[in-house]
DNA sequence: TCTCACACCTTTGAAGTGG
DNA sequence: CCACTTCAAAGGTGTGAGA
């Protein structure tokens, strides 16, 4: 077994080789432990993977030893909790839950308009810098009971290099090779569609680094960064999957939101002074560099401020604590109140209709900020108009007047400046996976690549776990999953009892606290190892509009691709993404996702688990298999086009 | 184009104070 | 014991010089 190999692996050796189980057997537990690669070596796999070995090899999982006691151990306390379940079935709040749709309104948006419309530049540093203007959502629309997990990641937009010239930028070349990209699981994760829906979902504690060397996004600490190129377009993208453990990321759906007006190119110093202006007028750090008898290009902003602290005093429902959430807050709604005045973000009269319709019916929690007969409020609302618009076009309502703008993927649309419209993408995944790893625009079938599926019984992986290319996602009846991405063994028990075999915390806080990074397969990283988010990815392949239509809109976003290796390929223009947590819990958030397809045994999700592996027999799983199988032996000619053709 | 030191600012938490 | 205030350290800013 393969358990006890602690040979290391040396960069580029193919540890992974594509594993399709053909026949029953093939999905045991024995049988998938058999195909792990060697656990551990990949700590030492790369050159940077010196970085975390000590502390890796601290961690009991990444013994082979403990690793596979641990497993068995896990697979026992499963087989016992199943047959607890089955004389007592557990019971669940599930039937009063009802099905989740997640939407997630863009917070601050108008400054991010402004941000946007004043030249899209983010500053990063060797030691990075924080997103300006923070990243923060609001989710509404979620299944109060159901666990969730809310993920932010970074990816580029194209594949240019750019250059400020002429007061504008300007392409000036291919894109460097990308950085190996991040997924940020929020602290708060996995909790109730409650808890997110009562707060602001908040990654301001995200850094922006240039630095390939940093290691702050894997350690357990206050910095959480992510390493990008200087002059480069990036895309923030924002992840809602209905989840009751990070384990079973890579068996849930993720729900994809990207608010095209975020999207931003890093530079080390800015280029367009009015980008400079805004942020000073707008920072409270940097507050020193205003100058208040200077009317500077964006000196309303500030004292706008005070008019709108004066005017939605009191208004504020954000659950949020501290000074500079509620600063940011007010930047929003003093925005709002600068693009009333420009007539630059007027809402449109169907935007307006909209706004009558659904966000009367929907938007309690604005409501709350602008709900007022008072006629100081009517021009708050109007105010907000814009905002409120944008969080509408999550709402399926939204598709009513909204519908042409659904599919808002393409290139045209994206790069039509502030004239196009404002409104996030929403990428689900529908149940019937096949269909997306078919994805005949073949972006999903990179992530097919080497893919190690495990299907046992009623269980049913998703499009995530069959397509998280080298990592295995081993999924079985009997309970236990064994995760053997890079040679790092990871217990991902399943219980039927809903309860993982590792605690959560004990993952979590484990996991970071030794600067580890659990993947969305359920492995555990060492910096700077990183691993495709092929969840994540799907969300931009097996995409479908605003609710879940079954067209398939153009997408510019490239998936992440599958290292051919368990090491980072030296021509690889899309290194694949990891998931690491954010460790400051004190970023308020919140944010849900469905899970139609997630193997969840967990209670709350169990309707949704349940109806899936339902959808899904033995005989579509194996046929699907074999769909997987026939797209996998077309990848290896596949794998020599490093990107995906843009819209 | 990038890095670094710098000044200025906010944030945070510990320590002190008073009811 | 609790709430409030004070204070210092930590950390987030853009600037500007130099590489």
């Amino acid at each position: 077994m393969h358990l006890s190999n602690r040979d290391p692996v040396v960069p580029g050796d193919m540890a992974f080789q594509p594993f399709l189980p053909n026949t029953a057997s093939d999905f045991t537990l024995d049988a998938m432990l058999a195909r792990q690669p060697p656990f551990f070596p990949a700590i030492a796999l790369t050159s940077h993977g010196s970085l975390h070995l000590p502390v890796a090899q601290r961690h009991p999982m990444l013994d082979p030893v403990n690793a596979e006691t641990i497993i068995r151990k896990a697979s026992l306390e499963q087989h016992n909790a199943t047959q607890s379940a089955k004389l007592s079935p557990p019971k669940t709040l599930e039937t009063e839950a009802t099905e989740d749709d997640p939407k997630v309104h863009l917070e601050a948006r108008h400054l991010w308009t402004q941000f946007h419309k004043f030249g899209t530049e983010m500053v990063i540093t060797k030691s990075g810098r924080r997103m300006f203007p923070p990243f923060k959502a609001r989710c509404t629309g979620l299944n109060q009971r159901a666990k969730y997990i809310l993920l932010m990641d970074i990816v580029a937009a194209d594949d240019f290099r750019y250059k400020f010239h002429n007061s504008g930028w300007m392409v000036s070349g291919k894109a460097d090779p990308e950085m190996p990209k991040r997924m940020y699981i929020h602290p708060d994760s996995p909790a109730s569609g409650e808890q997110w829906m009562s707060k602001v979902v908040n990654f301001h504690k995200l850094k922006l680094t240039n630095n390939i060397s940093d290691k702050h996004g894997f350690v357990s600490s206050k910095n959480t960064s992510t390493i990008l190129n200087s002059m480069h377009k990036y895309q923030p993208r924002f992840h809602v999957v209905r989840a009751n453990d990070i384990l079973k990321l890579p068996y849930s759906t993720f729900r994809t939101y990207v608010f095209s007006e975020t999207e931003f190119i890093a530079v080390t110093a800015y280029q367009n002074d009015k980008i400079t202006q805004l942020k000073i007028d707008n920072n409270p750090f940097a507050k020193g560099f205003r100058d208040t008898g200077n009317a500077s290009t964006c000196s309303h902003f500030t004292n706008n401020i005070v008019f709108n602290q004066i005017m939605l005093e009191g208004c504020e429902s954000d659950n949020e604590s501290g000074q500079e959430s509620k600063h940011w807050n007010n930047i929003g709604q003093d925005l709002r109140k600068i693009s009333t005045t420009t007539e630059e973000l007027k809402p449109e009269p169907n935007v307006t209709t909209f706004h009558e319709k659904a966000d009367r019916a929907s938007t309690d929690s604005l409501r709350t900020e602008t709900d007022s007969e008072d006629p100081k409020q009517d021009h708050i609302n109007s105010i907000t108009g814009g905002m409120t618009r944008c969080f509408g076009a999550e709402d399926p309502r939204a598709t009513e007047h909204f519908q042409p703008l659904t599919v808002e993927t393409d290139q045209s649309a994206q790069l039509t400046g502030l004239g196009r419209t404002r409104f996030s993408h929403c990428y689900s995944y529908p149940p019937d996976w096949t269909r997306y790893i078919l994805n005949p625009l073949g972006v999903a079938h990179r992530l097919l690549y080497n893919a190690q599926v495990n299907m046992q019984g009623e269980t049913v992986s998703s499009v995530a776990a069959t397509a998280m290319g080298h990592m295995l996602a081993a999924v079985s009846s009997g309970g236990v999953c064994t995760m053997g991405t890079a040679g790092i063994p990871v217990s991902s028990v399943q219980r039927v009892s809903g309860t993982s075999g590792l605690p959560l915390n004990f993952q979590q806080h484990a996991m970071a606290s030794q600067g580890l990074a659990v993947s969305p397969f359920g492995a555990i990283f060492p910096y700077p190892y990183s691993y495709l988010a092929a969840t994540a990815a799907l969300s931009t392949t097996a995409s479908t509009p605003v609710h879940r239509r079954p067209v398939r809109p153009p997408t510019r976003f490239r998936p992440y691709s599958i290292p051919n290796s368990v090491g980072l390929p030296d021509n690889c223009s899309t290194p694949p993404t990891s998931i690491h947590l954010m460790t400051d819990r004190d970023v308020n958030c919140h944010t849900i996702a469905n899970s139609p397809i997630a193997v969840n045994s967990d209670s709350s999700l169990q309707g949704s688990g349940a109806s899936a592996a339902k959808r899904v027999s033995s005989k579509d799983c194996m046929d699907q298999l074999q769909c997987i199988q026939q797209l996998v032996r077309g990848i290896d000619s596949y794998q020599t086009e490093t990107h995906i053709p843009m819209s």
